[in-house]
DNA sequence: ATCAAGATTACCT
DNA sequence: GGTAATCTTGATA
């Protein structure tokens, strides 16, 4: 699948808007990222939310810190973190400035630059074609595949580096809700949405 | 200066 | 299903 031409960059509206809201919109989108000449590509298939007032598991529910201020900016901007001494996760910020919301990408379904994803993830090629469910199933997992980590954070989502483009909107029949994965606060908020039966989910 | 915890992953039994 | 790896961040002194 090549990327579509005609489909169109995500705007600062589509993401200043209540948190859920885009959350659950981004499901379906297609997470870009311009690397030289090429572009990667995946369809956002896993997402969760974090609300910085009323959730203990959000990184900005503390208040503003140097790790987390691109959080409380105005929705459109991404922001990266690293944890376990290993992993980077990316968020798409939401929201109006101040409020601390953003949205975890947890997995895509990789689209276009496959060659390129499985270089940076396993710095081989495949093994198996089973390794294909393995290359953007997590958090961790689109971060190593996209090669984005810290120096990214801050990123204008309405920029040419990293952007989203507007595709499918998933109906909300076909959209699932869990509780979110790896956390120790919060933890019965319902704040995780996938597409149901995608197969490049980070739990099946 | 020191310390505990973490929005995970890969590998083990 | 269980857990070690690994290091940044934020809190406490």
């Amino acid at each position: 699948m090549a990327l579509n031409p005609s489909t169109k960059k995500l705007k600062k509206s589509f993401y200043q808007r209540e948190l859920l809201t885009v959350a659950k919109d981004l499901l379906g989108k297609i997470l870009v990222k311009s690397i030289g000449k090429e572009f990667l590509a995946g369809k956002i298939v896993e997402v969760e939310a974090y609300h910085g007032d009323k959730d203990e598991a959000a990184h900005s529910f503390g208040g503003i810190t140097k790790r987390n201020e691109i959080m409380f900016e105005s929705g459109g901007y991404l922001y990266v973190y690293f944890t376990y001494g290993a992993h980077h996760c990316c968020n798409v910020v939401t929201g109006k400035k101040g409020q601390g919301t953003a949205v975890l990408i947890r997995a895509v379904e990789p689209v276009v630059g496959l060659t390129s994803m499985i270089k940076n993830r396993f710095g081989r090629k495949l093994n198996s074609e089973k390794e294909i469910f393995n290359l953007t199933s997590g958090p961790g997992k689109v971060c190593q595949a996209f090669r984005i980590d810290r120096a990214n954070s801050g990123t204008d989502l309405t920029g040419k580096e990293i952007f989203i483009l507007d595709r499918e909107k998933i109906k909300s029949k076909d959209i699932g809700v869990s509780k979110r994965i790896g956390i120790t606060r919060s933890v019965d908020l319902p704040w995780r949405f996938f597409i149901k039966d995608n197969p490049y989910l980070s739990r099946r």
